[in-house]
RNA sequence: GCGCCAGUAGCUCAGCUGGAUAGAGCAGCAGCCUUCUAAGCUGCGGGCCAGGGGUUCGAGUCCCUUCUGGCGCGCCA
């Protein structure tokens, strides 16, 4: 509605921007007045142009409200207000109509044209051998709300989960891992039963305290390392069952989560391990690569080093080896030119921005990418504090396990659930409380800026009421509530929707904002944009829910348009909570 | 030393390409359930937008600078 607003304007005062030689008005927009007294929609046009027109900004203003308000077709009334700002009423007609179109779509997101681009969204990135913690969860729910937001556009989405499992610390794993393994396997155990990730973890840590005290150990690792690297069978037959039994693992977490990714997306340093020499051969081609200290390099102007010497971007060790460096240039390679995707997005915390900036410089400038129109971008977030406003630890000072902190969340979220709805069935609590407990962990991530630091709070995110996924939730069961005791089908109900009263106009118009707001979230990456407009869409129905009943409604054309209009809001606000991977329940 | 990010109500945070008296929630106070889930709604109080300069019709937003906090800066990822 808003977009054909703003095009309707234009048209109309098309020979006024003529008038003074502006021919590009795409910078003159619609707002949204803070006041809703001051209307539907304000024009700044009059103060922009004032300069170039020569004119006073309420002069100008008084000539565009003069062109407007004319057009009874959208407005119910046009003024000037305060220094030149046009306050736009729309007639009620407009939204009944705009809104009603759009209640019939099938798809209430607007597509983008012409098929989309290509992204490849890399998120989550897990290390094989150690358990989820709560480092992994800000990458998880962000990037899979990236990703859902930017396929519901109509952009095809490749999603990349870029393991961590290759290098010394696999060579470690196996080799404490084997002699487990090999008993297991002759006594015809249950491998994954047996060799938990937990148990894995615990060896890989144990190893890697006893290589620093044991130069031997190191030793025995490092030939472990050279054979893996060599392709030797029964090393990458160790290797991939330990990688098995670490994703199962990962995959529960996932499915608890709800983040959509499965083994065909795992593409991790492993599959580039054969990539990588020829990676730094092309990087050669380039001329750009540099021998310093043993180590292959490139050095680019814009970054220095400490002492302000310049600060070399390392694509091939001393010793031989390739570091982390080389296998992101490598997937910059292989997604442009294999996957061809166009928009590559990385979902990583803000302390790898420098490296970020330094791959995608060097990328570009040694030619790796298959385009250079490839778009690359970094999508930094912050920490996740403890209440000390530290990084969140346990006690004894370890990473908090996720699966830990997702099960306190749902026996919080259970208590809550007991205490507030006690006739609901055990089975039924138990599914509200996972649905809540989880959604809550999500949704305190998400609905943040994620540039800055947060707090972990139980407390804060399960407090139900506030911007919280609780509140949406409840929104949402309420009025399945009111279907289920209509007996109506709330699926397939269809009404006319009118205007009778000020809170169904403020819905309606509300409603209208979704697909707007989830373009808003791709283009800038933000999912808490997308929060922001689900927590205001939940409260204007809750003004609404609370002014306007609709089962004791004696007009039934009003009772009807309620109704519609109570529908439309269900299917919005589950379709938002989908693309935050959040579930909305029907009965809470 | 250089760089990145942040500093908005007592607390946790919004504030779109600069726009009208800076908005929510929590906490505090006062109302609203014989009627659709009160996990809700309505109202009140609460602010030198870290400080200082500048740009302009207009700055929380842009530029410069100072202060405070977090993070990063050659073979870990």
């Amino acid at each position: 509605m808003k977009k054909r607003l703003i095009s309707h304007i234009h048209q109309r005062l098309a020979e006024l921007f003529t008038r003074f030689g502006i021919e590009d008005y795409s910078f003159i927009d619609v707002q949204v007045p803070p006041d809703k007294a001051n209307g539907d929609f304000s024009l700044n046009a009059a103060l922009k142009l004032a300069k170039a027109a020569k004119c006073a900004p309420q002069k100008l203003a008084a000539e565009i409200v003069a062109l407007l308000e004319t057009e009874k077709d959208w407005f119910s009334r046009v003024e000037v207000a305060g220094p030149g700002f046009i306050n736009l009423y729309l007639a009620n007609h407009v939204i009944e109509n705009s809104f009603n179109e759009l209640a019939e779509q099938t798809v209430i997101i607007d597509q983008v044209p012409s098929g989309g681009e290509k992204t490849v969204v890399d998120y989550s990135s897990v290390n094989i051998a150690k358990q989820m913690h709560v480092g992994h969860l800000r990458s998880t729910v962000i990037g899979d709300v990236l990703a859902r937001s930017i396929e519901a556009l109509g952009h095809p989405v490749v999603r990349q989960n870029h393991l961590g499992d290759w290098g010394l610390p696999m060579a470690m794993v196996i080799w404490k891992a084997e002699p487990e393994i090999a008993a297991i396997e002759e006594r015809g155990g249950d491998l994954t039963a047996e060799l938990t990730l937990p148990r894995l973890e615990e060896l890989y840590k144990s190893v890697s305290a006893e290589c620093k005290e044991n130069p031997a150990s190191a030793a025995v690792c490092h030939d472990y390392l050279v054979r893996l690297q060599q392709g030797d069978q029964a090393m990458l037959d160790l290797w991939h069952k330990i990688t098995r039994i670490s994703m199962a693992e990962v995959y529960r977490i996932y499915r608890l989560l709800d983040v959509k990714l499965a083994e065909e997306n795992e593409c991790g340093e492993s599959f580039y391990r054969d990539m990588l020499a020829d990676t730094v051969a092309e990087i050669n081609k380039s001329g750009k690569l540099v021998e310093s200290q043993g180590a292959q390099c490139v050095f680019l102007d814009e970054f220095k080093g400490k002492d302000g010497s310049p600060l070399p971007v390392i694509v091939q060790k001393s010793d031989g080896g390739f570091n982390y460096g080389t296998f992101d240039l490598a997937a910059l390679r292989y997604r442009t030119a294999t996957l061809g995707g166009q928009r590559i997005i990385y979902v990583t915390d803000a302390r790898q921005a420098l490296h970020f900036k330094q791959i995608f410089a060097v990328a570009r400038a040694t030619g790796i990418l298959a385009s250079p129109e490839v778009k690359l971008e970094h999508v930094p977030f912050g920490s996740i504090l403890g209440e000390d406003n530290k990084p969140l630890k346990t006690r004894s000072g370890e990473n908090v396990k996720l699966a830990d902190l997702l099960s306190e969340a749902v026996e919080r979220a259970y208590q809550v659930v007991n205490e507030k709805n006690p006739g609901l069935s055990e089975e039924q609590k138990r599914q509200v409380a996972q649905t809540v407990g989880i959604g809550a962990v999500k949704y305190a991530d998400l609905s943040q800026n994620r540039n800055n630091d947060y707090v972990f709070s139980f407390d804060r995110m399960l407090a139900l009421n506030g911007n919280t996924a609780p509140y949406l939730q409840y929104a949402h069961a309420r009025i399945c509530s009111i279907f289920r005791r209509a007996g109506l089908n709330i699926e397939e109900f269809k009404a006319v929707a009118v205007i009778s009263q000020d809170e169904e106009r403020d819905l309606m118009i509300r409603l209208m904002e979704f697909s707007p707001s989830v373009a808003a979230v791709a283009n800038e990456l933000r999912p808490h944009i997308l929060c922001n407009y689900l927590y205001e869409l939940a409260a204007s129905f809750s003004a609404f829910y609370d002014k306007c009943p609709m089962l004791s409604c004696e007009d039934e054309k009003i009772k009807a348009s309620r109704l519609m209009i109570s529908s439309f809001t269900r299917r919005t606000l589950a379709k938002g909570l989908e693309l935050l991977g959040i579930s909305a329940p029907r009965e809470m």
